[in-house]
DNA sequence: TCCGTTCGATACGCGAACGTATCGGATACA
DNA sequence: TGTATCCGATACGTTCGCGTATCGAACGGA
């Protein structure tokens, strides 16, 4: 066993500046060279070479490309989690109702290609392992909460098709993600955000002026 | 060169049957073995493997992986295609409003998992490779326009938010994306056609029940 | 400043997968 | 049925990437 970096568990480590230091270059390099390639088709040793490093660094700090993959998504969900949490929670002063929600949560998403082709990287890994589907769906009903919570204070009474806060949350999330896949065919970061905007608005308010009733 | 059976453009050939055959099971194979493991991280002798033939049969009828791939992808794709459009065109017994339309097109899409997390590895694929990617975008665009046309033929108005009937079937595109996000993670298909539906009904019927108007 | 610990670079062996070249058997056509 | 052609299996050599073992250097604590 080389490798002991990857366990944190470690009682009693005693450098720890170096070693985070390259451990956070290595996923830093790591996320550059997954969007660029794609996991799967990237060697070890590119990443470290991204990074400035050999791969005895790499083996050092973690067992395997998977757990670096893994560590590395892990650390850039809690990030954009974060940032939504807050966008949702801060948006006080403009008055509660869902149109402001819409506009702070457009925003926020959306902003990195790198990161959605990362994703959907990540996504295709997890689809096909049931512990990292279980897990990248907890980080998912996180984030989902965290939006129904903020419908449910929300004063705009929601479409009935859609029921509660919930359900609503869940449609949210579906909106971001069919805007995803578009993004990544076109690269239209400012489309694809206009057109979330849209899609979020037409979820989560009545329609309103449209047309006759419905029947 | 040893590969010339990737190219079509071949003028006199002069055996197909067998070659057809093999080449067939080929992408056959090659679909279950990507469907499985993934896209990249599949050795070329494994498909030989699971299609019952050795390296030699491969590299003489695709130059490369990706060659394979590409065109399973697109035979694929064509067949979904087909079917859906079908589906759409075929509806007219019961009356063109929306409602029917959506159950119809809820009916045939999402019912292969294997198919998505296909699709999805060609996603990814793709939004790394600008000449795949506009084929792809090509491709999904003749999908629009066929639940476009049958949009507008329906005789339900669609809510304003969304405009005319391109921009909804551009919607109705979201919506499937944001779905099977969610259904490659639980793989609950059922569940997944259901949800479907709901949100292909809050988005292309105005909300109707729900609330008070906007504002 | 000195020392013990740890980090990461280098060197090594190994196995996997690749692509080509060659060859025997199968196949369409006369 | 004969035969020229094609197809796909097998057998290479090579390259690539992996994981380990070893060692010098960096670092933190006294």
């Amino acid at each position: 066993m080389t490798v002991d970096g990857a366990k944190e568990s470690h009682g009693g480590r005693r450098r720890t500046r170096r070693r985070d230091q390259t451990r956070a270059r290595l996923l830093e390099a790591a996320f550059r060279v997954f969007a660029a390639r794609g996991f799967g088709r990237v060697p070890i040793e590119e990443i470290c070479a991204a990074a400035g490093y050999s791969r005895g660094a790499f083996y050092s700090n973690f067992a395997t490309l998977d757990d670096l993959f893994f560590a590395l998504y892990r650390e850039r969900a809690e990030l954009i989690a974060r940032q939504v949490a807050g966008a949702l929670a801060g948006d006080g002063a403009p008055g509660p109702d869902v149109r402001t929600a819409v506009d702070r949560v457009t925003e926020v998403l959306l902003l990195d290609v790198d990161w959605l082709l990362v994703k959907t990287d990540f996504l295709a890994y997890a689809a096909r392992r049931p512990e990292v589907a279980r897990a990248l769906g907890e980080h998912r009903e996180r984030l989902r909460r965290a939006i129904a919570d903020r419908l449910a204070r929300a004063g705009t009474p929601l479409p009935a098709v859609l029921g509660d806060a919930g359900t609503a949350a869940h449609a949210v999330v579906a909106a971001y993600d069919g805007v995803t896949t578009r993004l990544l065919l076109d690269k239209d970061v400012d489309g694809a955000r206009a057109w979330l905007r849209r899609l979020l608005t037409a979820l989560l308010t009545d329609g309103g002026t449209g047309g006759a009733d419905p029947h």
